[in-house]
RNA sequence: GGUCCGGUGGCAGAGUGGUCAUGCAGCGGACUGCAAAUCCGCGUACGUCGGUUCGAUUCCGGCCCGGACCUCCA
């Protein structure tokens, strides 16, 4: 099946044609790891996890990589802020953000490099670069700082579509003075003792946020490779920054073949963001719904939309989920099946994941309807989307605080009480339970319970 | 100010040059002791003004509105 992607370099949807057919190859942005992650932070990390599974449905091997970022001078503040060694913050944080991440059903990358650990290849690369003429060392008062020549690469500002001269307009930064043109950025930069730093032929320092990128994912999947995802608020500087130092590095290159952007998760309108103070974390969020509710959230939009968060929309997603999981609890036997067509049609146009999303409920009505074949395709669809995963009674029955043998002692005297014709009775049982958000429906078989939504 | 993206029914959210998105909510009915779930049925839409066209929500242009980026940011 051919799958298409929409590029934001051409600004396209193309078809998508691997470098390697035997091998596909992404790249994503990973967090900076400072602080726990806001659900603008999940946003990509599941949205390329979904893609990602479905190019293992397509390509026979796929090396997904997603970095962390653990040196940084936001980490730097924080660390300062709160009296905590760096190597512990960071440890720590990294930590968090895996447990968030797998909450959210994320499958871990293949490998997760972290720029700590590729300080070589970034002073290679940097060295490089300036070896080229693309790069210069410039005397600031703490020490010397090494500068991206923008000027060096006519090709800068392709990605994101700006002239030079829009981008000095607008730029809204504090022109440091050991800078030859307004737009270059750094690559190296000065240590200060209270400061991490690594020596180089620069003297002790730190890398440039932008270097971090080019460095690992050279590194592990190449000087060219296939997909580059992240935020659309990373498409200028840092990817547009990522493509001068790749390609000037190695000249001849392309780096990178598709670049794919997620849209921007908002509250309220306005976008998700720390320094706005508008964030919920992902544990925020998983403290009202399950994790795969809040995944499922997140791909009822299509990956490049915004999305307004809120908490009545996590409601509704969960319960549209009840649905697929009531449809699927109804057909315990089913076949294996593949993944239906019109779900792996939607995938494949763009990750259209509200079109895929749209032909489940199609299979959940027939499955509804005791169509043990349209189980069977829900229940196929679920993992390439990272969903459907538990056991419907786990999903149904999970984080109630009563436990089972009560409850059921509860339904036992109310059947008892109803086959008295005693409804008043059996009403309040079924009222005691609901305050304790325990919902039980009769059925033929008998009653069963499911937490309230 | 510059660059870019978008405005779809009560809400969320796909899509298309000419019969259906889909979900949630709502309404009516069936089922139920009553509910819940399920089933059947119903309604309301394409910001605005022009243009192209036999026909536009879909293509083009103006306008209005919203958002992202231009600084760290997923």
């Amino acid at each position: 099946m051919d799958l298409f992607l929409h590029n934001s370099m051409t600004r396209r949807r193309e078809l998508f044609v691997p470098l390697d057919p035997a091998h596909v190859r992404i790249y994503v942005c990973g967090p900076t790891v400072y602080d726990l992650a806001h659900l603008g932070n999940a946003r990509p990390v599941v949205v390329f996890d979904t893609l990602v599974r479905l190019l293992r449905r397509l390509f026979p091997r796929v090396t997904y990589v997603r970095n962390i970022t653990d040196v940084d001078d936001k980490i730097i503040a924080r660390a300062a802020e709160t009296d905590e060694p760096i190597a512990s913050l960071t440890a720590r944080t990294a930590h968090d953000f895996h447990e968030d991440m797998a909450a959210l059903g994320a499958l871990a990358p293949d490998i997760e490099p972290r720029a700590t650990l590729h300080i070589a290849e970034m002073i290679a690369l940097i060295e490089r670069l300036i070896a080229k003429g693309n790069a210069y060392v410039a005397k600031g008062p703490e020490g010397e700082h090494v500068l991206f020549s923008v000027a060096s690469f006519p090709a800068y500002g392709r990605l994101s579509g700006r002239s030079r001269e829009d981008m000095i307009a607008g730029a809204r930064v504090e022109i440091a003075p050991y800078k030859r043109d307004p737009a270059d950025f750094v690559l190296w930069k000065p240590s200060g003792p209270d400061q991490p730093g690594w020596e180089s032929p620069w003297g002790r320092g730190r890398p440039g946020w932008h270097i971090e990128c080019s460095a690992m994912s050279w590194r592990h999947l190449g000087s060219d490779f296939d997909i580059h995802g992240g935020g659309s608020d990373l498409l200028f500087p840092h990817h547009e920054n990522e493509i001068a130092q790749s390609r000037c590095a190695f000249p001849g290159s392309h780096f990178v073949r598709v670049w794919l952007h997620n849209g921007m998760l908002r509250v309220n309108g306005e976008k998700m963001a720390k320094s706005l103070g508008n964030f919920f974390t992902v544990r925020d969020v998983l403290a009202a719904a399950p994790g795969e509710a809040v995944r499922f959230l997140l791909l009822k939009t299509h990956y490049r939309s915004e999305l307004d968060f809120s908490f009545a929309a996590l409601a509704e997603a969960r319960k549209e989920l009840d649905r697929f999981y009531r449809a699927l609890a109804r057909n315990p036997d089913r076949p294996e099946r593949p993944i239906p067509a019109p779900v792996m049609a939607a995938l494949a146009d763009d990750l259209n994941t509200p079109a895929a999303i749209a032909s489940l409920h199609a299979l959940a009505d027939q499955a509804l309807a005791g169509d043990a074949e349209a189980a069977a395709g829900l229940a196929a669809a679920g993992p390439v989307l990272g969903l459907l995963g538990a056991d419907p009674e786990a999903w149904f029955q999970g984080g109630v605080q009563a436990d089972a043998p009560a409850i059921e002692a509860a339904i036992a005297e109310r059947r008892a009480a109803r086959a008295a014709r005693d409804f008043a009775r059996a009403d309040k049982i079924r009222a005691d339970l609901a305050a304790q958000g325990i919902l039980l429906e009769d059925g033929p078989a008998g009653t069963t319970w499911r937490r309230a939504s």
